[in-house]
DNA sequence: TCAACAAAGAGAGCACCGCTCTTGCTTTAG
DNA sequence: CTAAAGCAAGAGCGGTGCTCTCTTTGTTGA
């Protein structure tokens, strides 16, 4: 048995040390990018021979595919925390807020964000263990709709007829207590947001967004729009009710 | 003078081995990536030493560089010639159409997809040269939308008017005739389209939108709702009718 | 307790990479 | 015709991912 002790000196330090393989190649992703993370350059610095690595990731890959986890699982946190810290307000901010904690937290750490949302290799399928951890932005997302839906805030989305969207077929187990015309929509909002963040950390905005904060807010309560956390009727009067009515939280109380 | 002639048998031979480095280049990347691209096997491919490569090409970088290009203008074209056959129709065709184009391509280039729209090299800014290629598409959608607010079968987008989106400032010379609201809405929805795109392409979609083509069909027919391509009244009939008169300029006035 | 076992480090080595430099040869320009 | 410039070839440098062997060192069962 034990097969995978976590007692033991030994045990310990192999957790230490792949935890310390981990830090500085993340230090190199961060200072150098994804292609020239080296795992030489990391033995290196750790002061062991490169062989040695290699007892804990089989591969430079293998090395990568940690990492990748580990910023899906930092971006996650991320906007996890910031939905957390505005739980009590209205669908719209809680929105507004886990997109712009993805657009924050993408643009400090840009190279993670283009190790998970970046160019993957061409046949790579994620393997089981990376699925959950990239779903924890997307499920945040259904959350807050599935709340929005629930209770009486959300107004279906606007639907294009001649599409029958229901013939978008959706993973079954997404979302099984949503309409699938929702769902299919909030997808497609999920990639765009991914779409905004990307272009901005790529740089494809370099000559062509001035300010990308309130492009990013502005772009982003359209895409509220679009999955219907808010009534066509609804105007800056119902946004500020929103606001206000969220015991103190987001108090912005706005300009 | 003629620093750069075009005749002569050494020019010629010039160009001629430029263009064989540049298919060889873009063989291996079809089938291996970005990644895996190197010089000394198109060399070795080209029955060329690999020092000889560097006469044409300083640097591996400059190799992409030029494939990068290559890749904008040849999904350029693609949308362009796309949008061409359907110039006639109404702006809502005209858009679903170079949509469908671009995720029609890239879906047939994923690794040339992924060297324009992944994960750049960092510090990276793309040469003059790169951005007017980049622009291709995104021209061809402001020009439907110009056409589209010109003529009188565009709604101005549904504004968010607490987010004052005259404080988003774009690119003055993008599109000085539109409205900066328009304008800022149309690049949110291009950025958004790449998204969506770039999602599919990179298998973030895997096990969670099972019919891709109607799912991408109606996120764009909610792009074009959102750029105001249509108005909120219209629905199959307004659509049914555009697809049939494809003779008459988008004159679909209508309502 | 102690011997057998397995995990881990060290080092050499293979094949490949990007890139540079030198050496001859050929085309071009003056 | 001669000098300059363009080009192919080869050797070589430092770097990479990865494998193999050898040795050391915790772990563990009889």
């Amino acid at each position: 048995m034990s097969s995978n002790p976590t007692h033991g000196a030994r045990a310990r330090a192999r957790i230490e040390v792949t935890a310390a393989i981990k830090d500085e190649a993340r230090r190199q992703l961060a200072a150098e990018g994804a292609a020239k993370l080296s795992l030489r350059a990391v033995a290196r610095e750790l002061g062991m021979v490169s062989s040695a690595v290699y007892r804990y990731f089989p591969s430079r890959d293998d090395l990568l595919t940690a990492l990748i986890i580990d910023a899906y699982n930092s971006l996650g946190e991320a906007a996890e925390a910031t939905h957390d810290a505005v739980a009590e307000a209205g669908p719209v901010q809680r929105w507004e807020s886990v997109c712009a904690a993805v657009r924050t937290w993408a643009l400090t750490h840009p190279h993670e964000y283009a190790l998970i949302y970046g160019s993957p290799v061409p046949g790579y399928s994620a393997p089981q263990t990376t699925v959950e951890a990239a779903g924890r932005v997307g499920f945040l997302l259904i959350a807050i709709v599935r709340d929005a839906h629930q209770g009486l805030g959300v107004a279906k989305p606007r639907l294009t007829a001649e599409l029958r969207p229901e013939a978008v077929r959706m993973a079954a187990d997404l979302a099984p207590d949503l309409p699938p015309e929702v769902v299919a929509t909030l997808v497609a909002a999920w990639a765009q947001l991914f779409g905004l963040v990307g272009f901005e950390v790529f740089g494809q905005f370099n000559r062509i967004v001035e300010d990308r904060e309130p492009f990013f807010r502005h772009a982003v309560a359209e895409l509220a729009h679009t999955v219907g956390l808010v009534y066509p009727q609804q105007g800056r009067a119902a946004k500020a009710r929103q606001g206000t009515r969220s015991t103190g939280k987001g108090s912005s109380s706005g300009s």
